[in-house]
DNA sequence: TTAAGATAGTCTCATTTGCAACCATCTAAA
DNA sequence: TTTAGATGGTTGCAAATGAGACTATCTTAA
């Protein structure tokens, strides 16, 4: 049997790399803003998104668990950071958007946090960095992690 | 500000992708072998090494909570998978190592896991998959995640 | 020696998370 | 219509996890 590497095994790196990258940049949401990590989701899809979305597609494209989101978005309705009003189409769903509050926080933050990303990718060159890039997205297409430029995930919503 | 997009933001990408990769993997481990990712860790930190290594050691070097690793190793040695000998230079640190069931088991899923990595990197060509791992072995170093070629990450242990 | 501080490992506790049941609402087909 | 099944969202519960206290042992230096 070929001689088995943890530390070449992509999975393992991925997850370990993924787990020390989350920790550098929760300084920045966690203890500057006392965002959790899928509080700081909601935040990031909801400022992203120009109109308002529901929780299931937060939940979708962050591919985070439902109940987990439904708690961030709690959490942030006390905060007063997103307003939450009746979808008239479905009234099971709710249309979710950054209160005025939220959307200051998130343009503080975000500079922060895009500074953080660069700091992290600054030992690749610009080419490396675009390769890099170009190589999630074709494992994340395979993986179908991605909307289509329709904004919709094949099948899923 | 520069438009944030929270799909082409690094460390949110590489959080999901992580996320769906382990969840791919988990199928060979836990399903067919019942084994978590923590006890999953320890048996390939484990199998890795010829020698027996520390709980301390593997916790380091895979990135896990001690406790978490204390846990796993406790499953571990109840289903007899690994063996614990007492270290004679140090009486607070114990020597650990797969057992015959460990073993065997271990070179059942490793091409198992193998094959699951190859799959899911199928969609890069080659050259691709090299710069790939050539970049996350960048970042890892510049994170300070990898032990030196002497097995010991830089005062660390 | 002895004492102070570091380290290996375990355990308890609080937090986080996923699962799954649940309610309300929507959709589609009879 | 009515009914069966799907879907959006919430909540209770249980499992997983990390923090940190704790014990035992080691190291270093006075």
């Amino acid at each position: 049997m070929a001689k088995f590497d943890l530390f070449q095994f992509v999975p393992f790196r991925l997850n370990r790399l993924a787990a020390e990258v989350s920790a550098a940049l929760s300084d920045e949401y966690q203890v500057r803003y006392g965002l959790d990590i899928p509080e700081w989701r909601v935040i990031a899809t909801l400022g992203f998104r120009d109109d308002a979305c529901s929780a299931q597609f937060i939940s979708q494209c962050t591919r985070t668990h439902k109940s987990t989101i439904s708690r961030a978005v709690t959490a942030l309705l006390e905060r007063e950071l997103i307003e939450r009003v009746e979808n008239e189409d479905d009234r099971r769903a709710f249309e979710l958007r950054l209160s005025a509050k939220g959307h200051t926080l998130y343009e503080e933050l975000i500079p922060r946090l895009l500074h953080k990303e660069r700091d992290i990718l600054s030992c690749l060159t610009a080419q490396e960095r675009k390769d890099f890039a170009a190589a999630l997205g074709k494992i994340e297409r395979s993986l179908d992690l991605v909307q289509t430029r329709h904004g919709q995930k094949a099948g899923a919503y």
